[in-house]
This record gives structure tokens, C-alpha cells and sequence, in this order.
DNA sequence: CTGGGGACGGGGCCC
DNA sequence: TGGGCCCCGTCCCCA
């Protein structure tokens, strides 16, 4: 499938139900290294490495300031253009909505600065990119390379035609170092809701839980009022919309807005074999 | 059984 | 190389 719609959408033209304010960035990172035993709770939580600046956290979970005052740094995207609807990826009749916000995550102006520490060495960085480049030094005292214990110390693992690294945590296997990390994330959950305490493998898995705290609904719908605080939820409520559903029964050519609604269909019989 | 919303995970591309 | 982000897709729950 192209991967056209990539191409960046920052679309400052439709910013229908949130307010500026609202948008700060509320991760909370956890360096990789952090043990997933010391995920914060209420009684350990200043051991996050960060700490969001959000009102909203201020005031469900206030918290000490145990690291440097958190400032707005200038994260935002680059410029907000005015969406342009020509370029969307065309549907049936331009019933596709706009898709205009960024998915889980609208636009951010204001994003908050972190403090990243590693929880191995007790050093603190000023971006995560910093942290990671110093947790590399960790992170290849753990990371298991497959290629035979001989060539370890001598053959970088991109010179292996095998997959070269192996995750600690289960089976899989990766031919490079970031994919490897990637996948790593989804065992250690470092973004932590300060909430709920629920883990995520990435920042905007976060933003989007955090959306069922506060509320917020940034995805509208065109055709009726309703709002969504996912843009995949509002995908898929756009199909109610549509006339033409896209999933269809190759048995009884019944079709479907969506395709676990045809799954479900199938399992229930229609579909023999599949 | 179907339709729909809510929440979330992962692959893959861009910067 | 890593972070950010988009889309697709799934699962669960409820009406």
C-alpha cells in the first residue's frame, strides 16, 4: 500500500474541539533501563524521570519537584499549513473525512521539556536521544547478539546475514539494533500514565490513554456532532456514514463497515472454511 | 447476530 | 539511528 499519506498533515486550519492549552505533551518517559518493578505508583512516582507539566496532572497527582522546573521547550511541527484536502487519499465520493488532526495525536505546541535520567548510572541528559546514546553502553552489556559467541567480538552484527539481535524478554529476533530497541519497549512500557499508572510501549499510546482521562475528543466528526478522541474511532465511525461499506462477505457478498464486524459475520457461519 | 464506540498494539515511513 | 507519527487492525463491551 502507498505510504503517501505519511506525508506530514499539520493542519492548524481545523482544530475543532480542544483548546491550545490542552495539548501539552503528557508523557512521561521511562529510560528503557527502568526496571518494570519500579514503574511509579503514588508512593515511588518521583522516580519517573520526567515529569509533565500538565495542569491536569498538577491537579489529579501533584507532584514534588525533585528535578530542574519544567519549561515549554518549542517541539511544535514546523510550520501549520492549511490543510489541503486535494491531497487527501480519496475515498468514495470524498466521504472520507479530512482526517485533518494527526491521529492519536493532534498537533502539540506545547510540549514539555525532560529531564532523562539513567537509572543505571544515576547520569541525567537533557533529551532522550542523549540518554539512549549513553544507555547504549548498558544496553550492549544485555542485548544478545545470535551470531555465534565467537564472532561477537569481531564481526559487527550488521555484517551478519542472520538476524543479529534477540530480545531478552521473548523469542523474536531483529537484524538491527533500533528495531530491536522498538520491540523492547513493548516488554518494558516506559511511558507511564501518572494517572492510572497503566504502561505503554510509546509515547502516543500514552497521549491517546490519557485523552480517556481528561476527556478530550480533538477528532470530529463532519456529519454529526459527535467526537472522537481517536482517529481511528472516528475512521471507523465515518464508515456509518458511507453508504458503501468496505468489507464484504465473499459468500453472501454482504458487506461491512468493518473488518471485525465481517469476521464476526463469517464466525458465525455465513463463511465456511474461513 | 449486528452495529457501533472505546481503547489499544504494531508495522512501517518520514524527518 | 531514533523518535514521531500515520494507518490498519483487533479486542472488548454495550445496545
Amino acid at each position: 500500500m502507498p505510504r503517501s499519506f505519511l506525508v506530514k498533515k499539520y493542519f492548524s486550519s481545523k482544530k475543532p474541539y480542544y483548546k491550545e492549552s490542552q495539548l501539552d505533551s503528557q508523557t512521561a518517559f521511562v529510560p528503557e533501563s527502568f526496571p518494570r518493578a519500579e514503574l511509579p505508583n503514588h508512593n515511588n512516582i518521583s522516580a519517573l524521570t520526567c515529569h509533565p507539566s500538565s495542569p491536569f496532572y498538577q491537579t489529579m497527582d501533584p507532584l514534588p519537584a525533585p528535578l530542574s522546573p519544567i519549561t515549554p521547550v518549542s517541539l511544535s511541527p514546523p510550520a501549520l499549513r492549511p490543510l489541503d484536502l486535494s491531497s487527501s487519499p480519496s475515498s468514495s465520493s470524498g466521504e472520507e473525512e479530512d482526517d485533518g488532526e494527526r491521529t492519536s495525536d493532534p498537533p502539540s505546541p506545547d510540549v514539555a521539556e525532560h529531564i532523562f535520567f539513567c537509572l543505571r548510572c544515576s547520569k541525567s541528559y537533557g533529551s532522550l536521544s542523549a540518554l539512549s546514546h549513553h544507555q547504549t553502553s548498558h544496553h550492549l552489556q544485555h542485548l544478545s547478539p545470535l551470531a555465534p559467541p565467537l564472532q561477537t567480538t569481531s564481526m559487527p552484527p550488521e555484517v551478519s546475514a542472520r538476524p543479529a539481535f534477540h530480545c531478552k524478554h521473548c523469542p523474536k529476533e531483529y537484524t538491527s539494533l533500533g528495531a530491536l530497541k522498538m520491540h523492547i519497549r513493548s516488554h518494558t512500557l516506559p511511558c507511564v500514565c501518572l494517572t492510572c499508572g497503566k504502561a505503554f510501549s510509546r509515547p502516543w499510546l500514552l497521549r491517546g490513554h490519557i485523552r480517556t482521562h481528561t476527556g478530550e475528543r480533538p477528532f470530529a466528526c463532519q456529519h454529526c456532532n459527535r467526537a472522537f478522541a481517536d482517529r481511528s474511532n472516528l475512521r471507523a465511525h465515518l464508515q456509518t456514514h458511507s453508504e458503501v461499506k468496505k468489507y464484504q462477505c465473499g459468500s453472501c457478498s454482504r458487506t461491512f463497515s468493518r473488518m471485525s464486524l465481517l469476521h464476526k459475520h463469517c464466525a458465525s457461519g455465513c463463511c465456511p472454511g474461513s
